[in-house]
DNA sequence: CTGTTAGCGCGTTCAC
DNA sequence: GTGAACGCGCTAACAG
């Protein structure tokens, strides 16, 4: 009864301290440790100070490995972004650690570097954790996660974009739209022959999302569709300058660029102030999604604002909401988006 | 035998498909199964195909949960950043998933937002989860803290600066030596009145490193230290461009200034470039971290190089080999830094 | 409000 | 190479 000598791998010196040890300690059940632990007003004052006294003695940490094994509940929220580092997805990582912590949730994170193979292998990792909930920033996934997503009961946030019909729940604005609407915008301003400079398309939806839109408006601004004028380009400041630099010089009469990436557009913004080009003069520059940096450069950048904070504190609050018993219904969230009309057009 | 009827909270419609349930459909023991799925060569390849089938018939996930409480071991690295938001950080996060991948880890991300109290709270969350190793980007611990990483006996790894005594590992630059050097660097470029832009000191032994470092500097060049030269600020484009126009005013004769974040610096860059003032010929411009974007502004700037991906990828390094069994044995890495000269100084 | 009992689903250990 | 027994540390469910 006192202590079954733990014979050999005493990795610990001696094993974790369990519930157990506590309530021997404190004189009480090891359930009375739980509740006091879990659920303190449900047990009395006396026994809460007791159990009190033995935690912090013993600076015992429960183990919540065991916890959720027994409970078949874990605290912990899947999240799969198609890259840490892009500062897009870190803002809304951001916000959705926030609500988690807020709500006693932990986030495990991984990224999928935008290939849809990848982004089901860490699916079904993050199921085997048996994460409470999951936050998926892609629409287009593979058949196989799909079935995977569909036998699964725990909620699912799609973001990134808008799916028609979403596996379960999804925040996000339109690609489409979005697009649409900035080439509009520069068509109305009275730009003739607008260029626009994608990012990758191969597994990725957005950016067809977003070309697609850029042709809608075309046509409804009755201005020819000239495939010459689209480039695609990997993110970055050179690419950027780059795909400027070849669409003016295979199109001088370009007057306006729209790039679907901010990183993109003030790369091209820098290569046109070494040239001494004029932003809007030469030719106007509208980008993608409201980087800080956008509305500091001189001149500063025409772009589309995208809530991404919102995104994911709504994302987050849906899946709290849901683990905390609201009915599993389909939901789908428009956030919309904004043009912020500024110096370069 | 067949199926004890799970009475009650059906919340699955019928409980978890278990190893077992594999087990019994593939005609082996489940201890076959199991090693089957952690361990294939173990097992003959008449069970493996047995074992294979049923588990993609059943679409059978192992619960980990059940697996780590058993083997007493997890797959789950444990992280904590100050901020997720910033890209600095955001590296280096990217280089420890790329490795904890590879190697079958998972990561658990939480951030401290510079307060030390939550440093310590989340640390003892990540331990409550069991995570088998941890990644802090922070030196200056609380106490509790500091008590709590005593008495664990996971690998440990510390970045952000180069703790003197380090808990376990550390992996970083200095950011005494690197402040110094950057200071140093002006001085012999022949600037005579160097301004120091630094981030909130506040509970962050990095900011107060770099302080320590231009001071050092400053003494060693023989040039007086002007406290009014020091001007403390937010992270931002717009507190960089603040500070910057502040110097000026109150000291009109300095001739470069030294930002403690790039941010900062390129927020007072883009001021310079507003208001006319020529960079570095009005005032020279250093940054600290290279920043993709500070080689591609107009000028370009002149800044430290801190491997940030580096420091991710031998930090998830060293926990991987103390994982794998090496011996535990104090590390202190120095991955040191670069002066990055450019136009703007 | 408190305690008892009985697992959670797996891996360790030892026997075969 | 395979299987049976046992327990990891905790909580659900029920009884008092």
């Amino acid at each position: 009864m006192a202590g079954k000598a733990n014979g050999r791998k005493a990795r610990n010196g001696g094993g974790e301290i369990t519930m157990s040890d506590i309530a021997r300690h404190a004189g009480v059940s090891p359930m009375t440790v739980s509740r006091a632990l879990s659920d303190p007003p449900s047990v009395s004052e006396k026994m809460r100070r007791k159990v009190d006294a033995a935690v912090r003695q013993f600076g015992y940490l429960p183990n919540r490995i065991a916890g959720s094994l027994s409970s078949k509940r874990t605290n912990v929220v899947g999240l799969v972004v198609p890259s840490i580092r892009n500062s897009l997805y870190a803002a809304m990582v951001q916000a959705i650690s926030d609500v988690a912590r807020a709500n006693g949730l932990h986030l495990m994170i991984a990224n999928s570097g935008h290939r849809l193979e990848d982004e089901e292998a860490l699916v079904s990792a993050l199921l085997a954790q048996r994460v409470c909930g999951l936050v998926l920033h892609n629409t287009a996934h593979s058949r196989r996660l799909r079935e995977l997503l569909a036998r699964t009961d725990i909620p699912v946030v799609e973001t990134g974009n808008l799916p028609a019909k979403p596996i379960d729940m999804a925040v996000s604005y339109s690609n489409f739209d979005a697009a649409r609407a900035m080439t509009g915008h520069l068509g109305r301003l009275g730009y003739k022959r607008i260029g626009f400079v994608t990012l990758p398309l191969r597994d990725n939806d957005r950016s067809r999302e977003r070309r697609r839109g850029y042709f809608a408006a075309l046509k409804e601004l009755g201005l020819p569709a000239d495939p010459g004028l689209v480039m695609e380009a990997p993110g970055g400041f050179a690419e950027g300058a780059d795909a400027l630099v070849r669409l003016v010089q295979t199109h001088p009469d370009i007057d306006a660029c729209f790039f679907a990436g901010d990183v993109l557009a003030v790369g091209a913004l820098f290569e046109c102030q070494r040239r001494g080009w004029a932003v809007p003069g030469r030719i106007a520059i509208a980008s993608f999604d409201d980087l800080d940096l956008l509305r500091h450069t001189v001149p500063t950048v025409t772009t589309l604002r995208i809530p991404r904070q919102d995104i994911g504190r709504r994302s987050a609050e849906l899946l709290v909401n849901r683990l905390r018993g609201a009915s599993r219904q389909k939901v789908r969230i428009d956030v919309g988006f904004e043009i912020v009309q500024r110096e370069s057009t």
